[in-house]
DNA sequence: CTCGATCCCTGGACGC
DNA sequence: TGCGTCCAGGGATCGA
């Protein structure tokens, strides 16, 4: 699943590849994970591709102006904005290349490679945006984990009654941060994923931050987590997921000091954590009950049909 | 403000 | 081998 440091990757490589070339068309294939189709489809063509960054997990594919001629720029930013959801990838390839199957978008590039738009699952995002739509949009989200300082983190964590794995993970308190990141910066801090952000002490939070940056720093020279499967822009899977100390490893010990991991629902996501290394908060190993309590467990009818 | 539930979607894991 | 079922998970949205 793609998340800060996976979408650094792929933005890095598609810089060295794709920067500089102009799209000649486009041609969509499913369009329901866009916001506006048939802008993109109108709006593309003839573009430059000036860069490719990333922002939080989006890829942000800044885009020149159409009539570039003399130095005319129309002074309005345009990018196209594109969030791999689960299981997105974007891939220049030769036109030649078969498309692979789920392609949903193909952009043909000046140089005869196409850039395609893979994505089985549709959990993704894509929207062209402009001007002052495309501020307000980048507006919305918190600060980058990476650029923020200390003191900025703190003030955005400690200010909030909730639990500090739903802030990490609330793309407008801190961009770019997912289940994965989350879990394996709380284990090395030492915080239960349940505590409240307001309850962090200053060293608690000061230490997230500090490992938090470490991690992802140290994952982004990796290439990334390569978990269902994600690869780079060169098609080559990430190493970092060999360094996960708790994420998916529920039932194995925990390498700091040996006590069986434990996955427990926070936030409505599967967080992984050492019950020892990472002291639950007053009253959530009440909520959650060590088993009985309702035994027959009438579980809540989650199949409809 | 915060929470859980629900929906979106498909592939992969698992049970029989 | 081939079904059926469950689950994963980011984010939007809605009601509690």
């Amino acid at each position: 699943m793609p998340e800060l440091p996976e979408v650094e990757t792929v933005a890095r490589g598609l810089q060295t590849l794709i920067a500089g070339r102009r799209i000649v068309s486009v041609s969509l294939g499913q369009t329901d994970f866009m916001d506006n189709p048939a802008t993109i489809e109108k709006e593309l063509p003839g573009r430059n591709i000036l860069a490719v960054e990333r922002y939080g997990k989006f890829l942000l594919i800044r885009l020149g102006d159409l009539r570039c001629g003399e130095g005319a720029q129309s002074a309005e930013e345009s990018a196209l904005l594109v969030h791999l959801g689960m299981t997105g990838m974007l891939l220049p390839q030769p036109v030649a290349e078969p498309a692979k199957k789920h392609t949903h978008v193909a952009m043909l590039l000046d140089d005869g490679r196409e850039l395609r738009y893979v994505d089985a699952r549709r959990f993704g995002r894509m929207a062209y945006l402009a001007g002052e739509t495309l501020r307000k949009e980048l507006q919305r989200f918190g600060a980058d984990p990476l650029s923020a300082s200390a003191d900025e983190f703190a003030e955005r964590i400690q200010a909030r009654q909730a639990r500090i794995k739903a802030l990490l993970l609330d793309q407008s308190v801190i961009r770019g941060v997912g289940n994965i990141y989350a879990d394996e910066s709380l284990w090395k801090a030492k915080i239960h994923p349940a505590q409240i952000g307001a309850r962090l002490t200053k060293e608690q939070a000061g230490k997230l931050y500090h490992v938090l940056q470490e991690i992802l720093r140290r994952a982004i020279a990796l290439h990334g987590s390569s978990i269902s499967d994600f690869l780079d822009a060169d098609g080559i899977p990430g190493e970092y997921q060999r360094h996960h100390r708790v994420y998916g490893r529920e039932g194995k010990r925990c390498g700091r000091c040996g006590a069986v991991i434990r996955r427990a629902i926070v936030a409505g996501r599967s967080s992984y954590y050492c019950p020892r290394c990472q002291r639950a908060p007053r009253g959530f190993g009440v909520m959650r009950k060590k088993s009985k309590a309702r035994p027959a467990a009438s579980k809540k009818r989650k199949n409809s049909k």
